[in-house]
RNA sequence: GGGCCUGUAGCUCAAUGGUUAGAGCAGGGGACUCAUAAUCCCUUGGUUGGGGGUUCGAAUCCCUCCAGGCCUACCA
C-alpha cells in the first residue's frame, strides 16, 4: 500500500472545449479525493490535458496558430472550468511538459533496449485528405473508399511497433485473478472478451513527415510517438516515474499504484484495459501494481449520445453560471449511478436541488436555527432526556447513515452516499413534526425535552454537513458556519455528541435558494 | 458478423434465488405553522419487455424473441 491515495482521471484532448462529460469525470474524482481529505488521509489527485497529436496540429493550422499556442488556449478553458467547479487537483498533467517528454523517452528507450519494440513496413490505402490509413471498415457498400476520403493512394510506410500480443496471455490471467481490476464488474467481462480476440501488435509511431506535433522517439529521430506512449504515460510520468530526484515531481513510490484510475467507458477497450495494462506489465510493474480502472458511464442528452455533430453538447460552465456550482456538482453526483449512463436534464437538476437540498436539508437547517433562536436564544443545552425517538436518532439512525455513507464512498458509489445523508435529514424533519417544538415551547414542564430535541437536530445537521463536504465543499462549509462549527471537519467529527453544552448557534440564512425554471425562449 | 449492458410504478432508480417486489419525485386526500408555500401523515399506481424452461420457490438462473444503447469488426 502506497503512503498516499492516488487518483487519476483521463486527460482531456485540447481540440475542443469541455462538455458535461469532462466535468462529470473530474468532479467525481474530486469527490473521491475530497473524501480522503475528509478522512485526513494523504491523497494526490492528478488530472490534465493531452495536447499532442494530429487533430491539434490540424486545428492549429486552420486557425493559423502554432500547435502549442492552440493547445494552450484550449487548456486554459479546461483550467478555468476546474476552478469554477471547485475541482481541487494536486498535479496537472499537460503532455507538452518537458518532464513528461523526458519520461516518455526514457520509457521508450527502456522498452527498445528490452526488445519490446520493432520497426516494420506497412502497405495500405492512405487518404491524403484525412491523413490516415484506411481499413476495410471505411469501404462503402460498393466496397470502395467514398469521396469523403478524397484522394486515396496505396502507400508503404515504416513504423515502430510494440509487442502487444506477447502479453496477451498474461493479461487474460491477470484479469481472471484480479476481480477488482475493473469497476464495475460487468466491464471486466467485456474487457476479457475483447482480450480473447486480441491479435497483432500496436503501432506506436508516426513518421514526422506526417505528424510533427509529438514526442520524438529517442532511438529514431524520424518519428514521433503516437498517442499511446504519450498520453497514457502521463499517469506515471507526472507521478514521478523515472524522474530525476530534483524534478519537483512527487515521490513515485509514495503514490503507486493508484487507488483508481477514473476513465470513461469509451476508452476502456482497448486503450486502458489492454494497451495501458500491458504497457505497465512490459515495463516490469508486478501484478499488484496494476491499478484499478474505475469506468464511469455517460451523460446522454434525452437518450442520445452527446456529440458535437448532433449539436447537443452541454456546456458545464454555462450550467454553473445559471444554477450555481453547488447545484451542478450535486446533480452530477446524485443523479447517476457510478458506472452507468444517465440522461442529462436541467429539469431534474432543478428538481433534485429543490427537493433534496433546498426543501429537505436547507429548510431543516433554517427551521432548526430559527426555533433555537426563538425559544432558546440560539443556545444549546445537553440534557439527560432519554426519550426513545432521540435515543434512536443519536444511537442508531445517525451512526447508520455515517456507516452507509462511508461504505458507499469507499465503493465509489457517491449517489448512494448522498442518499444516506439526505435520508438522515428527512428523519430530522420527521422528528420535528413528531415532537412539535412550538408546542413544547409553550409548556415549561417540557423544557428539557425541547432542549434535547433542538440539540439532536443541531447535532444531526452538523453530521449531515460533514458528510456533504466532499460533494458540496462550499455549501457544507456554509452549514457549519451557521452552526458556529469549524468549517474544515474530519469524517471522525461525524460521530455523535461533538457540540458542547451551551454551544451558541449562528443566525439562519437560506443557503439553497430554490431554483426556478428559466423562462421559455420566445421563439 | 462478434461482444457487453439495459428493459421493474407516470419519471429516476432499489431489491446475496426466499414473507405481500420497495424508495424518492410526480398525482390524489389530509394535518401543522418553527421554516426557503417549506414540512409531516395517509393514499392511487406494477402481468418486473414477450414467450418457454429449471426450482418447493424466479425481477433474479437457462433458452428464445422484441426494444434501446454502447464497444468492436483482419488494422496504420
Amino acid at each position: 500500500m502506497p503512503a498516499c491515495t492516488f487518483y487519476t482521471t483521463a486527460i482531456d484532448y485540447t481540440n475542443a472545449p469541455p462538455h458535461i462529460g469532462h466535468a462529470y469525470e473530474k468532479v467525481l474524482t474530486d469527490v473521491l479525493a475530497r473524501f480522503e481529505r475528509l478522512r485526513r488521509r494523504p491523497v494526490y489527485y492528478l488530472t490534465g490535458v493531452d495536447q499532442h497529436g494530429q487533430k491539434v496540429q490540424q486545428s492549429a493550422e486552420k486557425e493559423g496558430l502554432a500547435p502549442l499556442e492552440f493547445a494552450e488556449r484550449c487548456t486554459a478553458k479546461f483550467l478555468d472550468l476546474w476552478k469554477t467547479l471547485d475541482v481541487q487537483f494536486d498535479g496537472w498533467a499537460a503532455t507538452t511538459h518537458p518532464l513528461h517528454k523526458q519520461t516518455v523517452q526514457r520509457i521508450l528507450q527502456r522498452l527498445f533496449d528490452a526488445g519490446q519494440l520493432y520497426k516494420q513496413r506497412h502497405n495500405g490505402f492512405y487518404s491524403v485528405r484525412q491523413e490516415q490509413f484506411l481499413t476495410d471498415k471505411e469501404r462503402n457498400e460498393a466496397g470502395e473508399f467514398g469521396p469523403e476520403w478524397g484522394q486515396v493512394v496505396e502507400l508503404e510506410e515504416e513504423n515502430w511497433y510494440f509487442r502487444l500480443s506477447d502479453h496477451r496471455d498474461w493479461l487474460l490471467g491477470f484479469i481472471d485473478s484480479h476481480p477488482h481490476f475493473i469497476v464495475p464488474a460487468f466491464r471486466r467481462t467485456e474487457l476479457r472478451n475483447a482480450v480473447e480476440k486480441l491479435s497483432g501488435d500496436l503501432c506506436i509511431s508516426r513518421p514526422k513527415a506526417r505528424l510533427s506535433w509529438g514526442i520524438e522517439l529517442p532511438f529514431d529521430s524520424g518519428f514521433v510517438t503516437y498517442v499511446w506512449f504519450d498520453a497514457l504515460i502521463n499517469y506515471i510520468s507526472f507521478a514521478g516515474y523515472l524522474a530525476d530526484p530534483d524534478s519537483g515531481l512527487p515521490e513515485f513510490r509514495s503514490l503507486w499504484p493508484a487507488r483508481a484510475q477514473v476513465i470513461g467507458k469509451d476508452i476502456l477497450i482497448p486503450a486502458h484495459g489492454i494497451y495501458w495494462s500491458i504497457m505497465l506489465h512490459a515495463l516490469g510493474f508486478p501484478d499488484d501494481e496494476i491499478p484499478t480502472l474505475l469506468v464511469h458511464g455517460w451523460w446522454n442528452i434525452s437518450g442520445a449520445k452527446m456529440s458535437k455533430s448532433l449539436g447537443n453538447t452541454v456546456d458545464p460552465a454555462a450550467l454553473a453560471e445559471r444554477y450555481g456550482v453547488t447545484a451542478l456538482r450535486y446533480y452530477l453526483m446524485a443523479d447517476i449511478s457510478t458506472g452507468r449512463d444517465a440522461d442529462f436534464s436541467e429539469e431534474r437538476l432543478r428538481m433534485r436541488f429543490n427537493d433534496e437540498l433546498a426543501n429537505n436539508v436547507g429548510n431543516l437547517l433554517n427551521r432548526t436555527l430559527n426555533m433555537a433562536h426563538r425559544y432558546r436564544q440560539g443556545v444549546l443545552r445537553r440534557t439527560g432526556c432519554q426519550d426513545a425517538d432521540l435515543v434512536s436518532l443519536a444511537g442508531t439512525e445517525a451512526p447508520a447513515a455515517v456507516a452507509e455513507y462511508t461504505k458507499a464512498m469507499e465503493q465509489f458509489e457517491v449517489d448512494a452516499a448522498l442518499e444516506a445523508a439526505v435520508r438522515l435529514a428527512r428523519t430530522c424533519n420527521q422528528l420535528i413534526e413528531a415532537s412539535a417544538p412550538w408546542k413544547l415551547a409553550k409548556d415549561p414542564t417540557l423544557a428539557e425535552r425541547l432542549d434535547a430535541v433542538l440539540y439532536h437536530l443541531a447535532e444531526s445537521i452538523r453530521i449531515i454537513a460533514v458528510l456533504l463536504v466532499p460533494v458540496l465543499p462550499e455549501a457544507a462549509r456554509g452549514i457549519l458556519a451557521q452552526l458556529n462549527c469549524p468549517t474544515d471537519p474530519a469524517l471522525s467529527d461525524a460521530g455523535w455528541g461533538v457540540l458542547p453544552d451551551g454551544h451558541s448557534l449562528g443566525a439562519p440564512v437560506p443557503l439553497f435558494p430554490r431554483l426556478e425554471a428559466p423562462p421559455a425562449p420566445a421563439d
